[in-house]
DNA sequence: TTTTGCAATGTTATATTATAACAAAAGGGA
DNA sequence: TCCCTTTTGTTATAATATAACATTGCAAAA
């Protein structure tokens, strides 16, 4: 085992902090390479940060709407399509959802835990999992370029409530 | 490594080997199981195992038309429900569309290669990337129930091609 | 300071993927 | 044959995503 960079939080963790980092992370990142965390894209990193369960883009669009002005889909589409960009949210295939990157700073795609209970999601990086890929990749002579890596189980929180 | 079961083809292999061979292990195994492989469900597979490539479930619906009477999408998304129940289809999320499975008889979550120049997509079965999973998810006393693996990138025939 | 150009957002419309709900038909055993 | 269950037909609509073009606004060049 090496590399796991997130977790599963406690229910009780302190959330507030979680969202505060990483709206700073974020604008810290965006400083740092010239690139404009406008309002918007803003407010839709900061409310996939206010859960650690994957938001849909019309799920984010009603949350938008109960907050400013009257939001379009290309809006949000684009907010998401920006933050990916920067590597601030992962897209959550199966879900066709949306989460905050736990670790942004350097590109990389996401390996997700993601609860079928709670629908929490817990982003990791396993040195192991990317090698093993590597490998399987290799042996066929083919050239990776991006990995999807999504598996559905259950968290350990909800696996002790249903005991 | 170990346990790859499928690869990448080469353009002039027997296909039409591969569409007959999928088909009567199909057949076989729904008759062992008392699952009945209607001819809607059967023409389905056969189109998927037509080439490589996924189909998207429209793509399908028009192959369908073109073959039959007027299909609803309904149709379609049964026929791929039941083949997906039966584990002869994998449903490919990074392009929301349909694979042949390439060794149906006992139940898996594939991991694919799939190629974003040509699309051809490739099942494979690493030991190596499951025990990686595992662990990573053991370490997170997480309970894993599916997986979806998809990798994206560049197969060895769209490689020689670009030289 | 004004201009200009590009990036971001607004707006309308529509494409694409998927399912709900109920009716009809077809197959298979009592 | 009858009955029950599975499968398919049909209509409508939900959910997800993007195209295309107009407008705004920021920021650097002139």
């Amino acid at each position: 085992m090496a590399g796991v960079a997130s977790s599963f939080q406690r229910p009780d963790h302190d959330h507030v902090h979680c969202v505060a980092e990483a709206l700073s992370k974020a604008e810290a990142l965006c400083r740092a390479r010239g690139a404009r965390l406008t309002p918007i894209r803003r407010k839709v990193l900061e409310l996939l940060w206010q859960r650690h369960e994957p938001f849909g883009a019309y799920e984010l669009l009603k949350a938008l709407d109960r907050e400013e002005a009257r939001v379009m889909p290309p809006t949000v589409y684009r907010a998401l399509e920006f933050l990916q960009a920067q590597g601030l949210v992962h897209r959550i295939e199966v879900r066709n959802a949306y989460v905050g990157c736990a670790q942004p700073g350097r590109p990389h795609a996401g390996q997700f835990l993601i609860c079928k209970e709670c629908g929490v999601t817990a982003e990791i990086q396993s040195a192991n999992v990317d090698a093993a890929l590597l490998d399987a990749a290799d042996a066929l002579d083919f050239k990776v370029e991006s990995q999807t890596v999504e598996i559905t189980g259950i968290c350990p929180h909800c696996r002790d409530e249903k005991i």
